[in-house]
DNA sequence: ATAATTGCAAAGTCTTTGCAGTTTG
DNA sequence: CAAACTGCAAAGACTTTGCAATTAT
């Protein structure tokens, strides 16, 4: 697949943007830029990260995609929500869109961030806040629990 | 001040609506409930909570908190959110509105429902979603900090 | 009476930290 | 080589649970 390719200079892209910004490369942030990279549109907790990287390198340990996930976001590479609840979820930050999430089935739909751009304007306008880019849930229900009535399968 | 007074009276006015739904009427959760209303627009966490009790019932253990908590959100007494990183503020639920939170400086700002009215419908008509009353948090910089450069204080 | 609620202590989740040893630039 | 990174184990913050005793209806 012509797409493997694509991914693995995309990696590379990232990588060489972390070396810049004063980070190392190490093979654990490779597999880990790799996962979320494979996982495109998913939501990955660190714990599904450290599952996924473990695949291809099973000593990365736990903490090390906490650190490494800490490290690429401060340098604007990843970017992470809390959907709901605690735990909280990673994406890769240059894939900007926002989340709606289902408080009854925890479904998690994708938005393109420009849906939201006019509630941003009026934010803006009226209360000087300034939304983030990648940072945003919305909880309520999905299309298919929408009309059910049934309290809330879990809370958010 | 006869502010106290009308709290007081709407106090009994949730009690009654929760032992309507099954529920029993404790101190702990008048306590708690007065609590939550003389906070007024301000989000209180579990801990907060039982601390405001505990100055009125020393006995009230936090866990009674969180299951006090529970059991009124499940009667639609109380709502909670999560604003950021993990930990749950909670208010009655009969003050609609919405939260924008700083993620520089940890602001909240509240903003009233209908604000918000546009947005949600473009979610129903283009997703079939339909946003919860009370349970959002929009996350970004507030005016004081949207001028700032430096990396956020602390995480969301 | 009897089902809901509580206090307390213990357990659970998710995340962070201290340290000594490795690796990268 | 110095600074950044890592593995591991231990600690932390927040929330939930099991149980026996208590209390509201």
């Amino acid at each position: 697949m012509t797409e493997q390719r694509a991914d693995d200079e995309h990696v590379e892209v990232l990588l060489a943007r972390l070396r810049r910004s004063g980070g190392r490369v190490t093979s654990a942030r490779r597999a880990l830029l790799a996962s979320l990279l494979a996982a495109d549109g998913h939501h990955l907790t660190a714990q599904d990260l450290a599952e996924a990287v473990q695949r291809a390198a099973p000593d990365v340990h736990l903490s090390t995609v906490y650190r490494a996930l800490d490290s690429l976001e401060e340098k604007g590479i990843v970017a992470h929500t809390h959907l709901g609840h605690g735990r909280a979820v990673y994406h890769l930050a240059d894939e900007p869109h926002q989340h709606l999430v289902c408080e009854r089935c925890q479904a998690v739909v994708e938005v393109p961030a420009d849906v939201f751009a006019e509630l941003a304007t009026t934010l803006e306008g009226a209360y000087g806040f300034v939304v983030g880019a990648h940072h945003f849930a919305v909880v309520g229900r999905c299309a298919a629990c929408a009309g059910a009535q049934s309290e809330p399968a879990a809370g958010s």
